[in-house]
DNA sequence: TGTGTTTATGTTATAATATTACATGTCAAG
DNA sequence: CTTGACATGTAATATTATAACATAAACACA
């Protein structure tokens, strides 16, 4: 097998709407604009695409909009952190290494206002880490 | 005017709900449950009751799930972090202050194991910030 | 105490988001 | 050339969330 990882027509497509615009977008407006390129117009299609997106590090889910954002700093191994406008939804995506040495820092640098910061981590419990594999 | 703030009976019943569980439940979750004890059993009962219990601090919102735990730390103002566990989904609240100091310490301490971290801050862009209110 | 105002609740309907399940298609390894 | 793994198409449906409007309770204050 190649590398495993095929970044096939609907996949590349998916992640060129996400770059032309520049914003968090909705799976359905990624659909939409799929569908109108001639892909499928099933929201399975879009939800595909995105999850694959997401778990190649080429795109990030922001929970907070249901909403996805072509990744800023592909290929570095980060914990995004986005500043996410209350008023306008923009989304801004931090620099790794700001994020890590405090949002607050970041943020000033950024010209914004925070008030409110979520950090959700995802993994394996002392429980579940029993039956896992490492 | 008194506080402002009244934790009105579906409010407090909303909150004790999730107390009793002490795990993340989503919002239909709750409304079963206060529909039981009697009281509307449409989705904007539970959400309002959430939402108020979430802006007031006592109920945080786990983006991730689409679901609800209380708060452990009321009253401290933080920036709550949730380790999240991918396989059974249990939810547990990092105590701000190891929060703070690194994800990596707190989770570390309570055997968890990271594999994933997203952090949201939501607040004002530049731009937004012109025409509202300090 | 009445009266207007605000805040909360009840209820109907519907919108927005996401997944299940299954059929079909593609492609490369053997 | 066929098998197996992965990818896509499609229909149906599940889950989560909100809009809109009517009713009611609490509150401020003359």
């Amino acid at each position: 097998m190649s590398r495993g990882v095929r970044l096939t027509p609907v996949r590349r497509r998916s992640l060129e709407i996400l770059l032309e615009r520049h914003r968090a977008m909705g799976a359905y407006e990624v659909l939409e604009r799929l569908a109108r390129d001639g892909y499928g117009n099933q929201p399975p299609v879009a939800y595909r695409a995105l999850e694959f997106l997401v778990e190649n590090g080429l795109v990030h889910r922001i929970q907070r909009l249901n909403a996805y954002v072509a990744c800023m700093h592909p290929g570095e191994t980060h914990a995004p952190a986005f500043l996410i406008c209350s008023n306008c939804n923009a989304v801004a995506e931090a620099p790794a290494e700001a994020a890590r040495r405090g949002l607050d820092g970041a943020a000033k640098g950024l010209g914004f206002r925070v008030e409110r910061v979520t950090i959700e981590a995802l993994g394996l419990c002392p429980a579940c880490q029993v039956g896992s594999a490492a």
